[in-house]
DNA sequence: GGCATTTAGATGGCCAGCCACGTGTGTGCT
DNA sequence: AGCACACACGTGGCTGGCCATCTAAATGCC
């Protein structure tokens, strides 16, 4: 993966010590931008061992913790665009990991349900995730880790509501 | 931006208290999907109203820093692939916001130059880049954002030196 | 009932980002 | 010198992701 160029001195993508303009100015929005590009780029490699793409595995999970829900509720759990779902989910229809079927009811909705192949994904991609989890905590004890994710829900609030707000 | 659907009842993006199978398995990585998310879509939408595009402004900024960078150097500095710079960089040169040279002690190099106009972005991107920054952190204590940013930083490294190790 | 509005998806267009492959150039080894 | 190798990029191909636009279907309002 990131591993080809390696940084010929010790110049890592990590940018420690030289404060460039980005992180002098945004030092946590940095942060933000290198741990995700970081933990995208493993996910991505242990995705590519499963033979998924990135943004893929959690469309699956979510329809294993919940089979056969609408476009609209994937892309409200994903917080994705209608489209990015839309082609998302037509690819992956290819691939025969799941199949479209309009609703009864309401012949606009497009229920999406897990194929055997899809479900047979599940164990996995509960490794994968796992493992995911393990490399990424694995220098931290609980109580960081808590206190991470509450960090990261506060900002990732502020941010949205932010975004949201027209009165500001 | 992600404002359209804003969720019809309490399921919002966050997940907050359903705990999925995601969530479940990899409360941290779920957190660092979630935030990455909220944060790249609202550092979009200040990105947009400067014509830029997300990931644009790394480079931007990195230039200058320092200008006359080649794209190893630009690809190392933003963890980026070499292609991914390439196309980038052609595409910001079309736009007329810098420029490429062929070095001349080793002509495989390309030099990147800031233009006039790219120069010009310097004013406009700090301060997205601090709104962006403040957004972010405005319901955060001084030392809650180093604490995230020393997280962030480990969890970062944990990745990178996992995902290059061969030994394990 | 009839018509405007809203909603669920689909589609096209564009950029980010990665991999795989190809090309030109510098380096090192013999 | 010669030749294998490494390095810096360029390009094509594919997916993720967003916006804008369009269609079909359900809903609301009169």
């Amino acid at each position: 993966m990131t591993a080809s160029h390696a940084a010929p001195d010790d110049a890592d993508t990590a940018v420690d010590g030289s404060d460039d303009l980005t992180v002098r100015t945004g030092p946590l929005s940095f942060a933000i931008f290198a741990l995700a590009r970081a933990h995208r780029g493993f996910a991505g490699a242990l995705l590519r061992d499963l033979g998924l793409h990135p943004g893929q595995e959690l469309l699956l999970m979510q329809l294993m913790e919940r089979d056969g829900q609408t476009q609209s509720e994937l892309l409200a759990s994903a917080g994705l665009d209608h489209s990015t779902v839309s082609k998302a989910v037509s690819r992956m229809q290819d691939a025969g990991l799941l199949r479209r079927e309009a609703a009864a009811h309401d012949r606009r909705v497009q229920q999406v349900f897990l194929t055997d192949r899809g479900r047979a994904m599940r164990e996995p991609l509960e490794a994968m995730w796992a493992r995911l989890e393990q490399v990424s905590t694995q220098f931290l004890e609980p109580e960081q880790i808590g206190a991470f994710v509450t960090l990261a829900r506060t900002i990732e609030q502020s941010l949205r509501n932010d975004g949201n707000d027209t009165t500001r």
